[in-house]
DNA sequence: TTGTACGCGTTATCAC
DNA sequence: GTGATAACGCGTACAA
């Protein structure tokens, strides 16, 4: 009784059922009068059209989807509205789904393009690796966004968007190392095998190794695995113990900015000041370092150009403009207050 | 073709749908062997079954749902894990819906009981007031988290969970007043009539007026409507147009921490000291006050505990032990470094 | 223990 | 322009 059909609609104005179907999908074949009594009568009763239903008969559906894994990542909500306007000019609708944590993203994605009809997928977060039965089960044109190719297959059935972590990782080595700093830490996360972690590690590693620096293992933290590893406070607890080993070290690189921010405090309440005694660099570009005191010196991720892309490829792909791609994007590094020449 | 159903797995078994349908749904009258041998196809197979058309017939569906309007909020990620851990335990499954700018979330909500069968629903951000007819039309269990009641309606047909910003604004004027502050400008946001930033303007009026103090509408800064009101750039930008049109004031408001984050920029840069020349006052207890420099006086609003009491008076209402109800939770008022004295 | 047949609410395909 | 009717894929009485 307390769920009204369609059914119920028609009845109500004496007219068929196919006929207030038309009137829902904006069909051609139907009076304009007709219309007109029918979403009048759709108004006043609060009649609300059974998705389930919908989508189980529905064969277009201009429909995509974004999948989110780990709600904690400060780009996402800019990706997500980038996306929407676009999404929005193309007349496609957009349903944003949570991936929980113990969940496997492309399992979510098989469900979701069954049960919505999607033409395109994006991934945001997530996985590196995933398995390639998976990954073929998956029909439908996807797009991983800021998370990069793991290996270049040959053929193509997926795109990536990203920016190269190892290699931006190590142009802000690099750029330590041009101001002279020679003992520098880095306050990484490395629990899985390919995370964005463990790549930002390689490009320190890279960078010293090159110029036939040591690698001081006493200068590599990781911070504890938590629920939400790239926090504040876990940037603060780990440059604690960095200072606490007594270790020597003129800079500290901080794998995400809000591990940076944690640093600079830990630093300042030691009594360190910043850049003068200890130089933090950061990395991602996130409004805060942009006002923290002292500005974070970091790694800007083109994130507005990346999401463009993102979106532009996908409906590249889905029109059949394009093939799939594996593409890295140049970070900027944003030089700031927090960095300088060593003191000694 | 590419879409297979349950028909084509039981045929690949060489039993029935409704057997297949039982080793799906864990049906106790099945053999342990036919259940193996189906499940073994499935794994195969990659069989995913359709939720549209479980939802079509299925009723009963231990399901919530999760509204979030605008994703900005730095709350919501807390809430949401919160949430998420005490459905777990109650083996309901949780679905997270994004309510674009654009839609009603009434409606949202409208369509996902139709689409899911749910049992509840909780609302995370978006308006205060909501059309009569449309709260009616929801007949299920809903709660508002961090949106306060607007009407003592006489029976409840849904609860809120919130903190009362009016009072809570209040108090930290007050204590700013205590402090000895005289002048004490607000950058608030105050587009909608019921929107957090006019309660939290009257807080700051209701401690002005109640010690005699003339309320100066130059002290008063609203912050220019942008996507994103609470941003550190717009409390940066709207600090400067206070430090330039030369008013004379010794604290500031900030109604977001993260605004008063931008203040706090601002002030540094036009050589302000805090909190020796300026206090400056947030509002919601995130994360960055614990970690800028200076550390921010703030009012912290007990997220924890609100999700927590969301989820658990939900169930309740679930359950029928409870009726609905309007709470407000008392936030605590956190002074660091970034208040003092004023120096004249 | 297993298979058959019906219905969930909607859209697409026909006739009219 | 409109109305009946057959799917869509699944769960579930009911029969076997």
């Amino acid at each position: 009784m307390d769920e009204l059909t369609i059914k119920d609609v028609a009845k109500e104005c004496g007219v068929g059922i196919s006929t207030v179907s038309r009137a829902l999908n904006n069909h051609p074949d139907i009076s304009p009068e007709t219309k007109k009594k029918i979403m009048g009568v759709i108004k006043e009763t609060g009649y609300v059209p059974n998705n389930s239903a919908r989508n189980l008969k529905r064969t277009d559906a201009r429909c995509i989807a974004i999948l989110i894994k780990g709600i904690t990542n400060p780009f996402f909500s800019s990706i997500i509205q980038i996306v929407e306007t676009q999404a929005q000019k193309k007349k496609y609708a957009m349903v944003i789904q949570h991936v929980d944590a113990y969940e496997n993203e492309l399992d979510v994605a098989l469900q979701l393009v069954k049960e919505k009809r999607l033409r395109g997928i994006i991934f945001l977060g997530g996985a590196y690796q995933h398995d390639k039965r998976k990954v073929e089960k998956l029909k439908v044109p996807f797009v991983f966004c800021t998370i990069g190719a793991v290996q270049e297959t040959g053929k193509k059935t997926y795109s990536n968007i990203a920016v190269n972590d190892r290699i931006e990782s190590r142009r802000m080595i690099d750029y330590l190392l041009d101001l002279g700093h020679k003992r520098i830490a880095i306050i990484t996360e490395g629990t899985e095998a390919e995370s964005v972690g463990q790549l930002r590690l390689e490009g320190y590693k890279d960078a010293l190794t090159a110029r036939g620096i040591a690698i001081d293992e006493r200068l590599i933290y990781e911070v504890e695995d938590d629920e939400d590893p790239y926090s504040m406070e876990n940037g603060y607890i780990t440059a604690k113990k960095l200072l606490d080993s007594g270790v020597d070290f003129t800079a500290v690189f901080a794998i995400a900015d809000f591990l940076a921010v944690g640093v600079c405090r830990a630093l300042h309440e030691a009594g360190r000041r910043i850049p003068e005694d200890v130089s933090v660099a950061g990395y991602d570009g996130i409004p805060i370092g942009e006002f923290y005191t002292p500005k974070l010196t970091t790694i800007k991720q083109p994130i507005g150009k990346m999401a463009e892309k993102t979106i532009k490829l996908l409906f590249d792909v889905i029109e059949g403009k394009s093939g799939h791609e594996h593409i890295y994007f140049p970070a900027e590094l944003v030089e700031r207050e927090s960095t300088g020449k060593p003191n000694n």
